[in-house]
Parts: structure tokens; sequence; C-alpha cells
DNA sequence: ACAAAAGTGTTGGTGCTACACCCATGA
DNA sequence: TCATGGGTGTAGCACCAACACTTTTGT
């Protein structure tokens, strides 16, 4: 209506499987502008919004075009509309929050305009985008404790190690594996088949219980997307 | 960039101090449409963005042109962009929600144009509003548990029976005053003086403690705007 | 004195944390 | 048989709901 542009922007999680003898932890894929705002520096992958697209297929539509990701966890995080967040003109940008998958996350092809970074130890990034993904890395953290969607970062199966270390990359604290344990299992069905193979007493895997819900999301449904 | 109009629209709640004899309960104002499409409906209040002021700036003006309210508590709620959202073009809502004291809430001129309506029971509305004052109800209840937002619907000073039954009335359930006292209590500062004038033992008065965080709100701090 | 609301005490239950302990497997 | 992680048991503590009880005022 008054020469706003409307874009989106999307913050992506996924874990780096732990380089040897370290724990696992969070990274996001970048893409480097190269154009003016903020030439050269890194930003959150994004794009326009589209006369013919609802926000959050906007969302996909570039996280696949800038990336080649497919999310498994895809919410709204926050509209940011500062009048000076962009020096090149008025820019309002609704931003969502993105999970994948680990065997996912290889697909992003790392080159000279994708690069892969630890969320918690970030460059300066263009625009406002630093705060963003702070927030967005809260928002992860805090709906960990009260949700399920650990379960994003996993496969179909999985083994309550599995799903204990996603916990213990994103909070960056180790847990106590029994309590872990009562606290996630009665939301889990095992499967009935245990993975042999480790040096030790093989663990049952276990599957998503989907007649179960353990977040209260409102009105608007599981994933806040009206 | 894309022929998008932006909109913002705020949910804005008051109490209605209780009907002789009942309980308080949660309005919300609405302003009737004078044009198509839905012209006659009620809607929430709302317009456009212009290009010089931040989001929560554009909410709060367009709060104060078309319902005169100054409101205590503002929050985003949530951006809404389907694309068939609004049958006469596309339209993103960046929706807000506010909480307004009842002294303030007496300025909002009923009149043709503005009426309040109970939250819980409203008429059909314009465009997606239903399912989005939905939300914002859902949102106000939830956040009402882990936070301290009902102090928004209060003055500087008040009593212990003031803030339950500002709970009870968003809650819409009776609280116990022994164990609601618990609860907040060590949040509140006494102020030293007590009401008297009931019929009964005059109960003190509380304020505000300023240097207490009740609520982690992540990186964006206490309002979640940036 | 009595009604009514303010304010305090107490008790039983629930859930979580820390940690001890047993189990099943590969080497 | 030993090391390793899988899995179970349990004691202690914090928190919370329910409700009995005391306090302080106005009439």
């Amino acid at each position: 209506m008054a020469g706003i542009d409307l874009a989106v922007s999307t913050v992506i999680f996924a874990l780096r499987p732990a380089a040897e003898g370290e724990v696992a932890s969070v990274w996001i894929p970048l893409v480097r502008r190269i154009a003016e705002p903020f030439d050269g520096l890194w930003a959150l992958p994004g794009g326009w919004v589209t006369g013919d697209e609802s926000l959050a297929d906007a969302a996909s539509r570039n996280l696949l075009e800038t990336t080649a990701l497919e999310p498994s966890y895809l919410e709204q995080l926050y509209a940011f509309g500062d009048v000076d967040r962009s020096p090149s003109g008025r820019v309002v940008s609704i931003v969502y929050w993105a999970l994948v998958r680990a065997d996912e996350a290889a697909r992003a092809a790392e080159g000279e305009n994708v690069r892969w970074f630890p969320a918690d130890d970030l460059p300066r990034l263009a625009f406002d985008h630093n705060a963003i993904v702070e927030y967005a890395l809260w928002r992860l953290r805090t709906k960990l404790e009260y949700s399920r969607i650990a379960l994003a970062f996993l496969g179909a199966e999985f083994t309550l190690t599995d799903l204990r270390e996603v916990h213990e990359a994103v909070l960056r604290k180790p847990l106590d594996p029994a309590n872990f344990r009562r606290q996630v299992e009665p939301t889990l069905v095992p499967t009935g088949t245990v993975v042999s193979g480790g040096r030790h007493r093989p663990p049952r895997l276990y599957r998503y219980n989907h007649s179960i819900e353990l977040v209260d999301n409102g009105p608007l449904g599981k994933e806040n997307t009206p």
C-alpha cells in the first residue's frame, strides 16, 4: 500500500554429528550476499513474497531455491519491521525457523554462496540477522523443553540415546539418561526391534506416537500456522 | 515488491467489571466495516502500515485513530498471510494483541462504529478475524500463567484480590485465595498502606516489583519487540 | 458478637533429581 | 570376564492443591 517490500527469511537448524569425541552442536546455513546492501556479508536465506503464495509457502520455496533444503519442521518466528533495518529501503521480513534432519542437511551443497556456521558463534551478519538468529535459538531451546520438536531432527525410528543426544546438542548440557527416559518414553512407541552391533546391550528402537499431543498450540494447530 | 498490501490489526483485551453478582470477563472492541469487502460486519481495529513507522508504532497509531485507546501492553501475535484471506486482493496482516486498563477502556467511545463484545461470544467477523481472536485469547490465557501480564489490567497499586479477580476473569475459573497469594506475593512489593472501607479486614496494597523478571522472553526482551 | 474477607498453617500427593544398581552384549 | 552403554529402582526434596484455621475490620 505504501511501497513496503515484503520478504521472508528462514533460520534453518541442523545438527552437526559431533567431531570425534566431542558432542554434536547446532549449525545453520547462511548465504553470501552478492549485492548491496551488505554485499559480501553472510545472511539468512530468503527472498520476496509473491502474490500467489502463502507466507509459509514463500518460506519453503525460498529455502529450496537458495539452499536446496526441505525442512521437516517449519514455524513462523516473528515479523521484523523496524524502519531502518535495511539501508536500501523499507523492508518488512516475516521470519520462519526450520529444522532439518542430518541426512537432509548434507544436501545443502556448500559452496562459495552457501556455508554452514555454528549457531552459537556467527560472524557479523547482514541486516539485523544476528539478533534474529539469537531469537530463533532461544525459541528452539525453549520449545524443546515442552514439545517434541526434537524428533524433527531424527528419522522415523531412533533410539532413546539418539533422542537424548539431540536434546544435549541443542541445550548444550549433558542429561541423565535414566531421567530422560522417564520423561519422553511415555510419548513414544517401541517398534519391538533392537539395534545390534554396538559393543554393549542393544538398545530398542522407538517411533513417534501420533496419538499423543504434547504441546497445546492453541487454535491455530500444531505449527501455529493458520 | 509484488503488490502485496501490508496491514496491522490489534486484538484489544479489557475486563468488564462484573455485572452485579457475576464475575468479570474479557471484552474486546470491534469496529464496523463501512466498505466492501465484508461491509457491515464487525472487524478488528487496524489499518495500513506506512513507510515511516515500525510495525508496533503502526499498531499503536491505528489503535488510537480507530478506538482512541492507548494500551498498557502491546505484543506481536502473528503474521497472517494466506492468499485468499481477503476477497479484495492480497493482504498480509501483522496482528498485535493489547491489554488496556478498565479506566482506559471507558475512553473507547461506543457508537455506531465501535462496540465492545464479550471475547468468548462473538458474532461472525470479517475476514479470518474470528480465528485470530481465538488465537489471541489462547495466547492471553497461556501467558497469564507464566508471566505477569495480568498487572497490565490494573493500576499502579492494587490488592491481591484485585489481581486474583483479573486471573479469574481471564481463566474463567475461581482460584484459591490462599494458594494464589503464595504464588504471586513474592513477586510484588507491599506499599505499606491498606484499603479501609470494606466491611471486613482491610487488605494491603501492592505494587509491581520491577527488579524481578518472571518471564524469560529471550533476546528480544520483554515484549518480544526488537 | 457476628459476618466477611484477609491472611497463615498444615498435610497429602505428585513429580523431579541424583545416584545406586542390574542387564545384555561384543570383544 | 570385563567394559560399555541400556535399562530399572529408589530415597530425598521441592512444589502444589485442598482445606482448616486465625486475624482484623465494619456493623
